[in-house]
DNA sequence: CGTATTTGACCAGCGC
DNA sequence: GCGCTGGTCAAATACG
């Protein structure tokens, strides 16, 4: 588990179907443990008409960096990347963003019945990744999480992401 | 045939 | 220090 911590401040910010509820905002040196719940709220305006899916209820998550591998053998620098959660209804687990994404792992949790997968962006150099889970509460809700800047536009703009990644850009920049 | 996914192995961090 | 848990790698496989 990480620390979410809620930013309040985005949890206004609604683009037709879909909302953002909480960004999660750490710092490396993770000081904060501040991991109550996630946020999970769930409002669904039951649409229908959204890209993914149809639902649209999304909420936003966490942020905190992660100390990476240091590899097997430069282990010196830890990355700090920020990340970004949100909390969506869909049927779908794996929501178009207008990016292209290659799955490389797949766990299962301890806590949820549903396996998490582990998707990195196929652009070269670009090591945005994204991590995807199903709310063992509530299956109708997917987790997504994003990790790290995309160092590149997006291919097919997507109308309801486009609005949700640019918010994240701007806490992440806010955030530095 | 090239690229994406699957899936177990591997590795690092953390708690006990 | 050991074992559990989560994250990544990589080989094999599936898919177009």
């Amino acid at each position: 588990m990480e620390n979410f911590q809620m930013i309040p401040s985005l949890l206004s910010s609604e683009m037709g179907h879909t909302r953002l509820f909480a960004h999660f905002s750490g710092t490396d040196d993770d000081h904060h443990e501040m991991k109550e719940e996630e946020p999970k709220f769930d409002l669904h305006m039951g649409n229908s008409n959204n890209n993914f899916g149809n639902e649209s209820g999304t909420s936003f998550g966490s942020e905190r960096n992660s100390k990476k591998r240091p590899s097997t053998k430069e282990g010196k620098n830890k990355v700090k990347r920020h990340k970004f959660a949100f909390q969506t209804r869909s049927q779908v687990d794996v929501l178009d963003d207008g990016y292209r994404w290659r799955k490389y792992g797949q766990k299962t949790v301890k806590n949820s019945k549903f396996p998490r997968s582990y998707y990195k962006c196929t652009y070269q150099g670009c090591n945005v990744k994204k991590q995807i889970q199903r709310l063992c509460m509530d299956e109708g809700v997917v987790v997504t999480t994003y990790e790290g800047m995309h160092t590149h536009s997006i291919e097919k703009a997507n109308e309801n992401f486009d609005h949700i990644l640019k918010r994240m850009q701007n806490s992440y920049t806010t955030a530095l």
